[in-house]
DNA sequence: ATTCTCACA
DNA sequence: TGTGAGTA
């Protein structure tokens, strides 16, 4: 049982997190969250779940905005956040193709930012950096 | 029974 | 953000 699964449909995810259907759709179409398709219907695995938690956190605890957050994971690409060494940052394509965020790929060593919320820890960190040195948006 | 998209209170 | 309409 992969924490990648998609198992839970968004009746369950909604549910679980305590979130209306709506806004996880809205998570979705911001390019926050990437719940796997089958077909039309939206499946969140455990990961993405933990994912979310952490963007509830940063929304709500530390009022940081949709836009906002974007362009926080946009200045920190992951393989900062997490200290990714040279021979995975070579076989990251978000690394190789820096034009687009890595939080907008699901299907790369980039994934595993999902796993586990420690990650929230050093976006909070990054939050500093942002607002000492960005304007908002 | 469920989810999807879209539009609007 | 939350709801309801009309589908698939």
């Amino acid at each position: 049982m992969s924490k990648d699964e998609p198992i839970f449909p968004i009746s369950v995810a909604s549910k679980l997190l305590g979130l209306h259907p709506r806004t996880l759709r809205i998570y979705e179409e911001e390019g926050l969250i990437k719940p796997a398709r089958i077909g039309q219907k939206r499946y969140f695995s455990h990961n993405d779940l933990e994912w979310i938690k952490c963007l509830r956190q940063l929304i709500h605890e530390e009022g940081i905005s949709i836009p906002g957050i974007k362009k926080l994971l946009t200045l920190s690409p992951c393989w900062e956040i997490k200290n990714c060494p040279e021979e995975v940052r070579a076989q990251c394509s978000a690394y190789q193709d820096r034009t687009i965020p890595c939080w907008q790929r699901t299907k790369t060593a980039c994934a595993r930012r999902f796993q586990g919320c420690q990650t929230c820890e050093v976006y909070l960190r990054d939050i500093e950096k942002l607002s000492e040195s960005a304007e908002d948006e």
